[in-house]
RNA sequence: GGCCGGGUGGCAGAGUGGCUAUGCAGGGGACUGCAAAUCCCCGUACGUCGGUUCAAUUCCGGCCCCGGCCUCCA
């Protein structure tokens, strides 16, 4: 079955077709460094870092760029607040972000370019835009002009005569149409700013993305993500300076992740409700169940983010974790990602449903009577899982660590384990049973396997 | 106001013109010294009003409700 992907642009779901199969190319807009992400940031890391391990199984060469805000208006307005070099701040919050989504445990793309370097490529387009007519030069600003483009909104959706009508734009006085966006704009001395054939200023918004990906991926590209509140007018921007620039499509396939919401709404910097994925991390809720999470809706769903929803992530893995556990001895096959499981992805990244899967398969392996049945469905259980990028741990490491641990070390837990063996072997039922209650209230569940073996794990209840 | 999503069993969440996922929670059973884990069985849901159809949760239309974008935002 081939690769189909909703297509923002057309809002239909479209087989995908790379124009180099030997070669896909995909381009996410980034953060802005200025805070810490937030697990609606995450979804959107997550949603296309699952993209990006399919396409890596389906192609042979895949590039993936995501780019980092550096300059940007509330970058300085956090450095002038919190009176600390911008350079800093920028600096500590991209460490920050590599912590954090390596612990949602998605993959560094192969470029994460930063606009503070692309600043010179930014110029050369905002160059061409002006020699082409597509912008002009106004005041040290310099804009886009919107209505130079017949089909500006294409992508959106909405027309310049839609906007009119109660729109809420900034109306500046140097702009010719209300719609025309900055390219370019003038620094004060105490702002970041560069030479250009305008004056001393920094870029606007969009052209980053533009410049950067054209550098980074060539003219046209396959693939361009992002959150759905970039489509307009972010994506839309961008759209459209690069093809006035560049003469040709910048991108084939747009796609826009849905929104995390709290309480039905959502969750945003600007409303203030969001949580960050420090937040969780620190409350000792591991990376991959918030990963397992995120993904437990279809990516261009809205999704509520409750606690609920992570106590069922950790359950599931917990589930997966222990089949894996109890054929600990068993060699896993070298099966391959069952079809369902390839299936249920290529469909649009159906993850829900790839899980699904995940879930009969650990039922199998749990089932499976002979050597070779198991071997069979713990390898397709594990590439299952490894091509979501999950159920990389050590079930041991990961049962024993899932959950908040009690009063006792793990060395404390084995002594007691073993003192209680002792008792059942002599029949001692009673002194059995009271070292299984005082690991119980330090949060121990004991199993003892029809095999004879005892296990433990540290109880997520 | 314009444009765009969504309303599925107690909860989460797929999906389909007739065969009604999956998991969590709940009930019953098997197994177990007791448990836990595991396995088996069970509850029969699709906002609302109409229409099309032999048959609609699934298609079409109206309505209601929730959310998003139109301003920085994944």
């Amino acid at each position: 079955m081939p690769l189909f992907l909703h297509n923002t642009l057309g809002q239909k779901k479209q087989e995908f077709v790379p124009l180099d199969p030997g070669h896909v190319r995909m381009y996410v807009c980034g953060p802005t460094v200025y805070d810490r992400a937030h697990i609606g940031n995450g979804r959107a890391v997550v949603a296309f870092d699952v993209l990006y391990r399919l396409l890596r199984r389906l192609y042979p060469k895949v590039i993936y760029i995501r780019n980092i805000t550096d300059v940007d208006d509330k970058i300085n307005a956090a450095a002038k607040e919190r009176q600390e070099p911008i350079q800093a701040i920028t600096e500590r919050t991209t460490r920050w972000y590599h912590e954090d989504m390596g612990a949602l445990l998605a993959l560094a793309p192969d470029a994460e370019p930063r606009a503070t370097e692309h600043v010179g490529e930014m110029i050369a387009m905002i160059a061409v835009l002006i020699d082409k007519g597509n912008a002009y030069a106004a005041q040290g600003h310099v804009l886009f002009d919107v209505p130079s483009m017949k089909d500006y909104g294409a992508l959106s959706r909405r027309s310049v005569d839609d906007m009119v009508v109660g729109a809420r734009v900034d109306v500046a006085p140097y702009k010719k149409s209300p719609f025309d966006f900055v390219l370019w704009k003038p620094s004060t001395p105490d702002l970041p700013g560069w030479d250009s054939p305008w004056g001393r200023g920094r870029p606007g918004w969009h052209i980053e993305c533009s410049a950067m990906a054209k550098k980074y991926l060539g003219v046209t590209f396959d693939i361009h993500g992002g959150g759905q509140d970039l489509v307009f007018p972010h994506h839309e921007n961008e759209l459209a300076q690069s093809r006035c620039c560049h003469g040709a499509e910048m991108a084939r396939y747009w796609l826009h992740n849905g929104f995390l919401q709290i309480d039905s709404e959502k969750m945003s910097k600007s409303l203030g409700n969001f949580v960050t994925i420090n937040d969780l991390l620190a409350e000792g809720i591991p990376g991959e169940a918030i990963r397992l999470a995120l993904m437990s809706a279809q990516y261009r769903q809205p999704m509520d983010f409750s606690r609920e929803g992570l106590r069922q992530a950790r359950a599931t893995l917990d589930r997966l974790y222990t089949a894996l556990r109890q054929t600990a001895d068993v060699n896993a096959g070298d099966d391959d990602v069952p079809l369902d499981v390839l299936a249920a992805l290529e469909d649009d990244l159906n993850t829900p449903l790839a899980l699904s899967h995940l879930h009969e398969l650990a039922t199998a392996l749990n089932k499976a009577a002979t050597q070779a049945e198991k071997a069979k469905a713990k390898g397709a259980l594990l590439a299952s899982g490894h091509l979501l990028g999950l159920l990389a741990a050590d079930p041991e490491v990961w049962l024993r660590g899932s959950a908040k641990k009690g009063g006792l070390s793990e060395a404390e837990v084995d002594n007691l384990v073993r003192a209680r063996a002792e008792a059942r072997k002599t029949k001692n039922f009673t002194e059995a049973d009271r070292v299984k209650a005082q690991l119980k209230a330090a949060g121990v569940e004991i199993e003892d396997a029809p095999d004879g073996k005892t296990r433990w794990r540290w109880s997520s209840k």
